[in-house]
DNA sequence: ATTATCTATAGATCTATAGATAATGC
DNA sequence: ATTATCTATAGATCTATAGATAATGC
């Protein structure tokens, strides 16, 4: 493959990170390429050199958040306590970047709309976490640490809504939700609730 | 044309319908003033003299939708059974109400940053939400209906959460989410849990 | 007199492109 | 030869204000 000037790839790492706390800061629509431009050294003409607009920025900043989290978040063979426990993990960790949380926070609420540029995004990135959590449920009722005959998709779905929803309260009032602990003790319910 | 403060009241709330859409639609940063303006067949300097600023119309149409909702939501008195099945109600409710959903789901997710203008009145509302939701929950136990000892606050987060996170998977996704039957899902599983 | 509405406009943005120049890699 | 970067700018926005005119209420 073309491997590239190397001072392109470590700018491109560099916009990267800058867009990423804009995008978070003020949303896709309220974002600004200048303020990102400014953020990396750069003319605001030059960041477009590297990406070529707005949306493809979007596009690849979501993509690179992704695949930092992809590894953290892999559950891909995890037994289904072990997966639940993995999520509590994560919420943990979570918790100690509100920055990075606060991107998908924002994003994930204007991608609603159907014409939003990371609505395809948000649709493939639920649809996977939702078979990957539904996945790994499965696999706990099958080794016996679940009943038989769970809904794994629906729990699946809650899970994931409530590490959104408790994300939310959190980053609008930190003080007054303890965002890791009141996600612990649903996981905890939920253990004693699918126990066989 | 016939026109004069007789119509003011009419068109304010003429104006907070169309802006309510808009920024459903957009988010606060992506409306335009314009549109609005448009589609209540007004110039945009003739809907600056009833709500002198895009921010002061952003919280006229959150406080005229909240105050449509409290009543829906009224559960400052009824029991925690009682209030359980009216938050299902709700959800119900708005499973056929995409576009009033979507206004607090974008707008709760922008107002995360704290220099957006919705930012305290979505502080305000969750304090306010959760506070309701966990008497409701303290009521149920007075009255024998879930055990004592529970904790009535982490349950109050986790039914606003869900309620939160399961309405944006269900906007961006409305096929492979039913909101409204996950949620009676989750409210029968604390039911059992809560059972004295 | 007060309210409702308009046109016109100031003053800031914003994204994206064109075209020039400099640096880097093969 | 390709990539990186710049300045300049087109062309669309956007919000808010000023000042004029018309309709309504006292």
């Amino acid at each position: 493959m073309k491997r590239g000037y190397a001072t392109g790839e470590a700018r491109k790492e560099r916009i990267l990170a800058a867009a990423l706390m804009e995008f978070a800061e003020n949303g896709y629509r309220g974002a600004s390429l200048a303020r990102i431009a400014e953020r990396v050294e750069l003319s605001q003409a030059g960041l477009l050199h590297h990406f070529r607009s707005k949306e493809r920025l979007l596009v690849a900043v979501l993509d690179y958040r992704d695949e930092l989290d992809v590894r953290k978040f892999d559950i891909t063979s995890a037994g289904g306590i072990e997966a639940l426990r993995g999520l509590v993990r994560v919420v943990e960790y979570n918790s100690r970047v509100p920055g990075l949380v606060q991107l998908f926070s924002v994003i994930s609420g204007e991608a609603v709309t159907p014409d939003h540029p990371g609505h395809e995004w948000a649709r493939r990135r639920y649809r996977r976490l939702r078979a990957q959590m539904a996945a790994a449920l499965h696999r706990g009722a099958e080794r016996g640490e679940f009943r038989a005959g769970l809904d794994a998709e629906a729990h699946a779905d809650r899970l994931i809504a409530m590490m959104d929803g408790l994300q939310t309260q959190w980053l609008i009032d930190p003080d007054q939700v303890d965002m890791a602990a009141v996600f612990s003790g649903y996981v905890d319910d939920l253990i004693t609730l699918l126990r066989p």
